[in-house]
DNA sequence: TTCAAATACTTTAACATTAAACTATTTAAC
DNA sequence: GTTAAATAGTTTAATGTTAAAGTATTTGAA
């Protein structure tokens, strides 16, 4: 049957619409419990950096969180202002530099943690862990395909 | 076993991540198809006024979005220049407005749909319309419980 | 070797959103 | 009836993001 061109097909519609809000929510439930005037995106640099790898460049960083190089310039020279990251340049590379965290930064990233909202310790209890798990595999799925989607 | 507490528990930030990442996607993905400078948000308003209601007042709109309500007047403003809503005052009420659809509303309304990018179409044909059911009734009951845990 | 294209990063202007302060109106307790 | 509190909407300043232009460096083809 063909699809009326007027109808936007509504399942679609409210799959990325729940998707949308629940981002912004999570995003605002966090980062209100954030310390040190820390935003969501100073703290997943640092969070990025106990969980993936020691030391990055500026684009690695902005390709892990699908931003622009502008804005990771603008999120990395915040986190320096603040001594949470260290910049210094490429001996390999003239045009690149390399990020690392400070203890200072690691310690903040740990209270961060701490201070994360009960929001996320009720959630657990919600939630199955099987549950969750097996969102997450489809959600990666459909992450991937809109991700390649882009580069065409 | 003790949760240690330097760990946001993984599944849960990748949970998380994946959902944030989509709904940036998603929203870059369609928002760089809209015709006439219309962004996601103007979009969402005149959509809303075809799949939920003929009029609304701009608080009506701001919960429905999980926007602040100074969002909600600039995202107003902007369509009411573009002469796509009508902002009236409420006969019954001295301190609310009432905000409708205009046909040229409607109309670009449609020409957005018209517009939409070609990956909804292949999404649809990548996950079948079961999975996105039952992810979408998942999603739905985090978001509540995430909506509930806001208010409190 | 040269030089055009690609890459890494920064800067700028525009803009959507937020929190907080502000105006106007309505509600309801006394 | 008065008046304090609540509600609806707007405005302001700050901020994070984007696209696009700009600088510097490296790559690689001729």
């Amino acid at each position: 049957m063909a699809k009326n061109p007027t109808d936007l097909d509504p399942l679609l519609f409210t799959y990325f619409n729940e998707i949308g809000i629940i981002s912004q929510l999570v995003g605002n439930i966090f980062e209100r419990n954030l310390p040190d005037g820390l935003t969501n995106s100073q703290f997943s640099v640092l969070n990025w950096f106990v969980r993936v790898d020691d030391e990055a460049t500026p684009t690695r960083l902005a390709t892990a969180f699908q931003v622009t190089g502008g804005a990771m310039t603008n999120t990395l020279k915040k986190l320096q202002a603040k001594g949470l990251v260290k910049i210094r340049p490429d001996a390999n590379s003239g045009r690149q530099k390399i990020v690392t965290m400070t203890a200072k930064g690691r310690a903040i990233r740990d209270k961060a943690i701490a201070c994360a909202p009960p929001a996320l310790e009720e959630f657990s209890l919600q939630f199955s862990r099987n549950n969750i798990e097996k969102q997450t595999r489809q959600l990666q799925k459909v992450r991937q395909f809109l991700d390649e989607y882009r580069y065409r």
